[in-house]
DNA sequence: AGCACGCCGACT
DNA sequence: GTCGGCGTGCTC
């Protein structure tokens, strides 16, 4: 028996099947989807079974047998054996990548070299001999650290020694030994007392730790930020200041005991849109359904409701949402609902939870799984429903190799499984309602909340205005009086700052205008380095202008203003106020998140001051207001989903106040209150902005009317970059037809990259049958010639951002 | 990708 | 004469 391997190798001229004898007392074992150490070359690799067959073309004496047989069950179902394949066709990745993205990390393998003692040791050269001691393998890194190779690879020529690589497979993660500072501060300061005074070193951290009591830290930690050995710090504990502790590095996902809720009555919007479901699931017709709910109309409602039915068939379901942020609370309520039927599968959770939940998920042990986006590679077997929250949320896409996206994974599935898809959305993207409208997908609407609550009143408020009346400050008037009656009145607020595109466009404080390319409908990026406008589309560069183009202002700058400036300035006007403040910098530590969340929700703050993350979400009773200080900021972004973006924020944060009985106000502070993306987000008019964005993508050629490829070329010299990127245009300007847009190449917006500058370049085409085949030659081309310059070269079919 | 093989310049 | 630099080519 021949078995069909892809090893473990992302390498072109690797990726492809390599096949292997398969030794007789696995032939009764080996199944496709098992995972196998192969003798690859001069060294042992990992692999994938793809298939078994009886013959090969590979001559007698080249074909060699398996090494090793890893797993008695298949990890891969032949599913995604196949979803494997047709991902590398769709994203133009290697096979292994797209295989291994599959599984959990845990199944990963790992390579360890280590040196093995043939002779004996008196015949080393003296270093390694050392290394050695009295053992009889070392691992290679030691040699590495030590600086040894030479006198290694002497003694490799030699055979004293062997040098072997194990292929491992990652463990689990185990639970980590961390030191607990006393709780009492009282008793910490005895023990500080009982410290003889020449123990100095010891004195000083027993200090310390008053000042820090019930804190948590590993050792390493500590003794790094003390600058003390572990000697100290064991002495320090022995007397009993603090203890060790095993602590696992993750919460159990499931910590709280959920509470069990009963299905919600549905309102007639909500009946029908789960009547349509259930209709498709009766008839196993694969069917994707866009669920366009607006904020409250509870959407989560129907998926529940559906998942019920779908389990009760005996099926599975795969519940996507965006983030790790949404994932608790989420999780939390189909918990509630499903109990231990549920798992879930997020970036919080250590590799050995990952692996344990995903194992639960293969055994069958579960039948609903909340996930992220790699969640939809859940390896259940009888799928009944995917269902994708936020479905607009650029998180489904991946970032690098494989650049898949979650939904055409989804749909892919459910093919395979005769089941539906929900997407779900309060503001959809372009692409999803386009195909709705063709009806490609299945609109299901929303309009009403499901409480009947109102929608929040939404103002839009004017900064060109607040100028002219001599109001400086990044408070309008009349947020700035909100803001104190929500203080007087104990209410909570949200204030929402879109720090994304920090200072990188120029606009005009007395008439709104954003200095735009001549050519593109782009606005120009500032660069301070040269202190230059460039437009990223075409290149085209100018010098900051000192006075505005359109009325000849003085009050032209870069614009721009960060969370802690925000910060400083609400204490400035509301010395009473409680600020939480919720950006990159504040959630960095691991759980930061939700601490500064349930913080909020019990009322320590009054307000909650933060970037993207605190956009979705949130549902806390006691939010009155929410103000977004400057709308424009995303809106001005290089990309030709700025306005989608802007409009998709604008709604969800609005969303956040008045969610229960108490109303909601909402202000939206701009310089471009007419943009249309601005004025329709007041009342979630959803329709009309993607009538007036189609409009726009019409106009200048971007999806949903063309497809995109963006085609990124990198390189530490500034000169390469440039000119490979200008090859590779060149070249696919030759090989590809006439009605296929190709622009650039251009400067990246981050035009360096750690050390690395990027140019890109935007394909549009509506047909081009051939784009696909294309593409590999081109990446072939790169791969075969181009990687030895040292150029980089990624392609992205349908790219989240540009 | 990794690793071996192989062919040329500077050292004992 | 040998060590070691990295260009070339292969991996069932």
């Amino acid at each position: 028996m021949i078995a069909q391997v892809i090893v473990d190798v992302a390498a072109y001229p690797v990726d492809r099947p390599f096949d292997y004898a398969v030794p007789d007392e696995w032939q009764a074992l080996v199944e496709a989807g098992c995972r196998v150490k192969v003798p690859f070359g001069p060294r042992n690799v990992l692999g994938f079974i793809t298939a078994l067959k009886e013959e090969t073309d590979v001559p007698q004496g080249k074909l060699k047998p398996l090494s090793q047989l890893l797993d008695i069950e298949p990890v891969l179902t032949s599913e995604m054996l196949q979803l494997a394949q047709w991902m590398t066709t769709h994203t133009l990745c290697f096979e292994i990548d797209a295989l291994q993205v599959m599984l959990p990390s845990a199944l990963r393998a790992k390579y360890e070299k280590t040196i093995h003692l043939k002779g004996p040791p008196e015949d080393l050269p003296a270093e390694l001999q050392s290394l050695f001691g009295n053992k009889t393998s070392i691992p290679y890194k030691k040699v590495e650290l030590a600086e040894l190779l030479k006198q290694l690879k002497y003694s490799i020529e030699q055979g004293t020694v062997l040098v072997k690589t194990v292929v491992k497979q990652q463990g689990q993660v185990k639970a980590v030994r961390k030191i607990k500072i006393l709780d009492d501060q009282v008793r910490l300061q005895q023990i500080v007392a009982d410290i003889p005074a020449r123990a100095k070193k010891q004195v000083m951290v027993a200090e310390w730790m008053v000042d820090h009591p019930g804190a948590i830290f590993s050792p390493d930690e500590l003794c790094q930020t003390l600058q003390i050995t572990t000697a100290v710090l064991s002495a320090v504990i022995e007397k009993g200041a603090a203890a060790y502790i095993q602590e696992e590095v993750y919460r159990d996902p499931f910590t709280k005991d959920a509470v069990k809720t009963k299905p919600l009555a549905l309102t007639d919007e909500q009946d029908v849109a789960l009547k349509q479901i259930l209709t498709a699931m009766k008839n196993e017709q694969p069917t994707t359904f866009l669920l366009h709910g607006i904020t409250g109309s509870g959407k989560t409602e129907v998926y529940l409701q559906a998942i019920q039915t779908t389990l009760e068939k005996g099926k599975e379901a795969i519940v996507l949402v965006p983030e790790i942020s949404l994932t608790p609370q989420m999780s939390e309520r189909f918990r509630s609902r499903f109990g231990e039927q549920v798992a879930v599968l997020h970036s919080g959770l250590s590799k050995g939870e990952k692996y344990d939940e995903w194992r639960k998920i293969q055994r069958g042990e579960v039948k609903v799984v909340v996930g992220a986006r790699s969640a939809v590679f859940a390896p259940f077997t009888n799928v009944g429903l995917f269902i994708l929250d936020e479905e607009h949320e650029s998180t489904y896409k991946q970032e690098d190799s494989p650049r898949y996206h979650a939904r055409d994974v989804a749909i892919w599935r459910s093919e395979q499984h005769h089941c539906s898809v929900i997407l779900g959305s309060a503001t959809p993207s372009l692409e999803s309602f386009a195909r709705a409208k063709k009806n490609v997908y299945t609109l299901l609407t929303l309009n009403k909340r499901a409480m009947e609550q109102a929608l929040p009143t939404v103002e839009i408020i004017d900064m060109r205005e607040q100028l002219k009346n001599g109001n400086r400050s990044m408070f309008s008037e009349e947020l700035a009086e909100a803001i104190r009656i929500r203080l007087e009145k104990k209410e909570q607020m949200v204030l929402f700052l879109n720090r994304r595109g920090f200072s990188s466009f120029v606009l005009c404080r007395d008439c709104g205008t954003v200095v735009q390319c001549k050519n593109c409908d782009i606005s120009m990026t500032y660069h301070r380095s040269q202190e230059k406008l460039k437009c990223h589309y075409c290149g085209y560069e100018e010098h900051v202008p000192q006075e505005c183009p359109e009325c000849q202002s003085e009050h032209i700058r870069f614009f721009g203003t960060g969370t802690q400036k925000v910060e400083s300035e609400i204490y400035k006007l509301f010395p009473e106020a409680k600020v939480l403040r919720m950006d990159v910098d504040t959630t960095r530590q691991k759980g930061a998140h939700e601490r500064i969340l349930d913080a909020f929700g019990r009322e320590e703050a009054d307000v909650l001051l933060g970037t993207q993350m605190i956009a979705k979400g949130l549902d806390f009773p006691n939010i009155t207001l929410v103000g977004v200080l400057s709308a424009d900021t995303s809106l001005n972004l290089p990309d030709f989903r700025a306005a989608e973006r802007t409009f998709q924020l604008l709604t969800q944060v609005s969303g956040r106040a008045g969610r229960h009985d108490k109303p909601g106000e909402v202000f939206i502070q701009t310089y471009t209150p007419e943009h249309y993306a601005i004025e329709l987000s007041k009342d979630q008019y959803y329709e009309p902005f993607y009538v007036q964005e189609m409009h726009m993508r019409q106009r200048f050629a971007y999806p949903p009317y063309y497809f995109v490829v963006l085609i990124q070329v990198t390189h530490e010299d500034v000169l390469m970059a440039a000119e490979y990127a200008s090859k590779a245009v060149d070249w696919l300007r030759m090989q590809l037809s006439q009605n296929v847009g190709i622009i650039g190449p251009t400067a990246a917006s981050i035009s360096r990259v750690q050390n690395r500058y990027r140019y890109q370049c935007l394909i549009k085409y509506k047909k081009e049958p051939k784009l696909t085949a294309t593409l590999q030659q081109l990446i072939r081309m790169y791969r075969t010639d181009w990687v030895k310059k040292g150029v980089q070269l990624t392609v992205d079919l349908d790219p989240s951002s540009i």
